[in-house]
DNA sequence: AATGAATGAGTGTTCATTCAT
DNA sequence: AATGAATGAACACTCATTCAT
C-alpha cells in the first residue's frame, strides 16, 4: 500500500550488477554491496541465500532479458540478410542499453560457482543459431559456419568493442554489423 | 652446478597464470599459489613484493610475449593479404600454445591493480594495427576501419573460440582466418 | 533497557592495559587481546581502526585521566609544601589505584607510534610544573630548579617505586614525599 | 691472524643493543637486526641459540658493565656523602658514555622472557645499597631510608632525565645530584 | 521485515629459525 | 665459519554469514 514498491530484492540486484561488473564477485564485499544497495547487510541474506545465489540470481536475469530479446521470434518473410541484421541491432541495442550487463556477463561467464540453471542459459543461443545458418546455407547465402565460430565472431567483436570504446556509436554499430555480415556470408 | 635451474620464481609463475586464469585474481589465495606452485607461502614474497605485483609480472610476461610473437615485424615483399594471414596465423599459433595465458590476459584486462607498465603493454598493438589498415585501404584492399574495430573482431573472435571450444583445430582457424578476411576486405 | 553496558569498547580497552603493560604493544597479539576482552577478533576493528589505534586511545584516555587528577586546580591559599604535597599525594593516589595504568604509559612513553595528540597530552604537566617552581623560587622556599629535573625527580621516583614493589603502602609514600620535598626545597 | 677480529659476536651485541633500545625487543626483526650488524642472518644463530638468548646475553653484558663500574669498591676514607657523590657521578658517567645501554636495561627490565641470570645482575645493587644505608644511619647522617626507596630515587632520576633530555650536561648532573643528596641526608 | 553488531575462519603478509651450499 | 634462500606458523586485518533486537 506504500506504493514505494521498488523491493529491497531490486536495489540489491542493482548494487550488484555494478560491483560485480567493475570489481568481479570475489573482488565485492557483501557490506559494500548492501552500502551501495542501501539496505542493511542482514537484508541481502533475507532475499539470497549466499552471494553465490545472488551471483546466479544476476546473471539468471541479465541471461534471461538478454536472451528474451536478442533470441525472440523474428518477424515472418524476412530474408536472410535483414534477420542477421535484425539480429545484429538486437544484440548492439541491448549492449548499448544495458552495456553493464553485458560486461557482467562476460566477466562471469567462467567463474566456477555458476550453477547449472545460469550454464543452460548460457547455451540457448546455439539451437537458435544452428536453425539460422542452416537455413542460410541450404538457400546458398551463408557460409556452412560452425555455429560456435559464428558466435564467437559476433559475441566476441561485440564484447571486444565494448572494452575499447566508452560507447558504441551508431557508425560503429554498423560498420561492426557490416563488417560480420561479409564475414559470414557466402562469398 | 646442478643444471635443474627453474627458479622458483618459475614456479610460482607458472601456478599462478593456471590459478588466476581458473578462478581470477581475487579468487586465488595465496597459499594456494605456494601450494600448487610447490613452495612455501613466504617464498613467493620473496620473488614478488605483494600479490598485485605478482600479477604484473606475470600479466607483463604474457603481454610481452604475446606482442613479440604477433607484433613482430612482418617478412618483406608479402601482399596484405597475405600479412593479414599471417597475422592471424600468429595470434591462432599463440592462442592453439597457450591458451591459458591468452585467457588470464583477457580475463585480467580491466583490472583496477594493472600498473602503467602493464596496461601500456596491452595498448602497443595499435600502432601497428593502425599502420596496416592505412596501407590497405590505401591499397584500395581494405575498408577503411576504425583500428579498434578490426582488434575487436579479431581478438574478440579469438577468445569467444577459445571459449566455446577446449582446442582450437587447425579446420577452425583456416575458417574463422577466412570469415575475418572477408570481414576486413574490400568488397 | 538491559542496564549492563559495559560496552565492548570498555572490554578492549581493559584488556588491552593489562596485556600491553605486561608484554608490550609488540608482543601482544591482537587475537589473544581479543580472547582476553573475551569478543571475538574482529570485534576489536569495529572499535578501532588499527592496533596502533587502538594503542592511541588506550594512551589518550589514560594520560587524560592522569591529568585531570593530577594536574587539577589546587585549591587556593594552600602553601608552596602543602600544594608540593598535595601534587605528590595525587601522584601517588593514582599509581596505587591505577597501578597497570601508570605502568603502561611508561613503557609506551617513547614509542614510535604514539600520534600527535597522544605527544601533546605527554607534554602538559611542564606547564604546570613550571608556574609551580616559578612561584616557589620567587617565594625563596624552592630551588631554582629545571622542570624537567623535577619531572625526573617525581615521576621516575614514583615509577621506580612500582618497579620494586607490588604495592606501595602509606607508610613507603609518605616516606618518599619527604624525601623529595627535601630534595626540591631550599636548604 | 687476520688481525680484523672484532668477531661478528660483537658487531651483532651492537646492532642488538641499538635496535632493542629504539624499537623494542619484540619489535626488531632478526634479519633487520642482521642487516644492521652487517653480517648473514644465519649467523646470528651460530652466536646466539635463539633471540631470546640474544636478549640475556645483551642484557647480562650491560647489567655486568654497570654492575663493575657503579657498585665497585670504594677508595677507603671517603665520608658518606664523598661516597654518595662518587656513586651518583658513576651512575651519571656511565649514563653519558652508555646511554644506549641505560635506556635498553630500562625498557626491558620487565620483560617475560629474562632468564634467572639476568634477573640476578638486576638485583646487586641491592646488597650494596643496604649496606650504604645502614652504615649512613648509624653515623646518623642519612635517613633510615628503605634501600628500594633510594634505589628508585637514583635510578628513576636518572632514567627520568635521560627521557627528558638529549644529553646530560655536567650542570644537571651536578644539579640533580645535590637534590638527591638533600633526599636522602638527615636533616 | 529489517537491521547492523558480532563473529571466527580466512586473507595477504611477516618473521624466527633452519639448512644446503 | 658464514651465508641467505626457504619455510610455515603466526601476525594484523577482512569478510560472509548469523542473530538479537
Amino acid at each position: 500500500m506504500t506504493g514505494q514498491h521498488t523491493d529491497k530484492a531490486e536495489l540489491i540486484l542493482g548494487a550488484a550488477l555494478e560491483l560485480f561488473e567493475l570489481q568481479g564477485f570475489d573482488g565485492t564485499a557483501v557490506p559494500e554491496l548492501a552500502r551501495k544497495a542501501g539496505v542493511g547487510t542482514g537484508t541481502i541474506y533475507r532475499y539470497f541465500d549466499t552471494k553465490e545465489a545472488l551471483l546466479n540470481a544476476l546473471f539468471q536475469r541479465w541471461k534471461g532479458a538478454y536472451n528474451s530479446t536478442v533470441l525472440a521470434e523474428f518477424p515472418p518473410n524476412l530474408s536472410i540478410r535483414e534477420r542477421f541484421g535484425l539480429y545484429w541491432q538486437r544484440m548492439a541495442g541491448f549492449a548499448r542499453k544495458e552495456p553493464r550487463a553485458i560486461k557482467f556477463m562476460e566477466l562471469h561467464h567462467h567463474v566456477p560457482y555458476l550453477d547449472a540453471t545460469s550454464r543452460e542459459l548460457s547455451q540457448r543461443y546455439l539451437q537458435v543459431a544452428t536453425c539460422f545458418i542452416d537455413e542460410g546455407v541450404r538457400a546458398g547465402v551463408l557460409k556452412p559456419l560452425t555455429p560456435t565460430l559464428a558466435a564467437a565472431l559476433m559475441w566476441g567483436t561485440l564484447v571486444g568493442l565494448m572494452k575499447l570504446h566508452q560507447e558504441l556509436s551508431d557508425a560503429l554499430i554498423a560498420q561492426a554489423g557490416d563488417c560480420l555480415w561479409d564475414a559470414v556470408r557466402r562469398h
